[in-house]
DNA sequence: CAATTTAATTGCGAAATAGTACAAAAATAA
DNA sequence: TTATTTTTGTACTATTTCGCAATTAAATTG
């Protein structure tokens, strides 16, 4: 059952693809540095039609940035919901982080909360707000994981989780200012592996 | 023995003074999201005079770009050459990066490269290339602070120093993020040392 | 005291930018 | 077919921004 169409002209563009679009421009050039005509030629949509469908810069910006905050916080928490051993888990976990992190079309931009997010933090309390709760909720994620493992039999009784997950975030916050200060993501699976059984074994 | 005045008329403004003023503007806004005339406000010199004295916007934001890593870094790496046990080094040396990071006149800025610069790194090739190598720097000085610790018989033989060399990093990396998102500075204490503890002893 | 040198100040001009008013286009509804 | 609704496209305005040219100011030198 198919929706009856809308009463006016309809829409040209697709909003997720656009969504998609104007993410890519603020990822590489930050909020600042894009001007609505960049956004615009990405989009191939008018200014006008912009400022309808996405409010002005500013909103854009909150938009896309909660949009790849909810569908990386989503991802990353399905992944710690595998029924595998957990170091194996992790690495799929870090793996994931990588490639989000470094699979831009032109260069790696690393994280779009992190990194591009986090300058306007001390400007838009919004912002600072919107990192605080993903670092809240990816740590949460991190050690209900941890505890199950320990409890499962998984991990050793031993291991302090509130230290083992900072650490663990700590390592994402570091793969996101790696990763879009150049560093091949290669490199960055390697450190993560090997920083995962350090910690865990 | 005091060098002559030079010729002309006399600087109005101390160099140093006036880098100090232009870090502080771009370390809160951003490099895009300055202007040149907030640089001019922050500094009270005329943007001919801030032109003549540090070149345009870009070579302004390399300037303390660099000056604010080589201070920290060597703040850092003194610290780390203190005679004290292992711990008590990295305690003082995780409290100078927070001091650093969270003790601005307004708010708390983070890190002016890890944070601020890292956005640019994708467009301007020499940020990149500079925080990779801040990043190397405070590598190297951490590791033969590890060695150094594991020869004098303060350190257990067992610790994998790369490991442990990379972590650290990625705590600092973790404290530049979440000071800039608004953590407050006695939670990131508290995390560095849990963290300390749980990974040397 | 002139002449010279260097810095500071004023203010202009060209370009970019955000936002919006208004007209044209493309659909549905009657 | 005509009216209505919604989106798209054009074009304008006000503002900001950067860089610089020309002028004024403050020191040293002879």
């Amino acid at each position: 059952m198919k929706k009856s169409n809308p009463r006016g002209r309809p829409k040209r563009y697709d909003r997720e693809k656009a969504l998609d679009q104007i993410t890519q421009v603020f990822w590489e050039h930050g909020f600042a540095a894009t001007s609505l005509d960049m956004v615009s030629a990405a989009t191939s949509m008018k200014r006008p039609s912009l400022y309808a469908a996405f409010g002005d810069k500013r909103a854009m910006f909150l938009t896309v940035q909660t949009r790849f905050a909810e569908n990386l916080s989503s991802d990353l928490a399905n992944i710690l919901m595998r029924p595998h051993a957990p170091t194996d888990v992790l690495k799929d976990f870090f793996k994931h982080l990588i490639e989000t992190y470094t699979s831009g079309p032109n260069a790696p931009y690393g994280c779009l909360v992190f990194s591009v997010g986090l300058v306007e933090a001390v400007t838009e309390t919004e912002v600072g707000a919107l990192i605080r709760q993903v670092n809240q909720s990816i740590e949460n994620d991190l050690r209900s994981f941890l505890e199950r493992a320990i409890k499962s039999g998984a991990l050793p009784k031993a291991k302090d989780t509130d230290v083992l997950t900072s650490l663990l975030v700590a390592l994402i916050h570091s793969i996101a200012v790696r990763a879009r200060s150049g560093v091949k993501p290669s490199s960055l699976t390697d450190m993560a592996e090997r920083a995962i059984h350090s910690l865990l074994i």
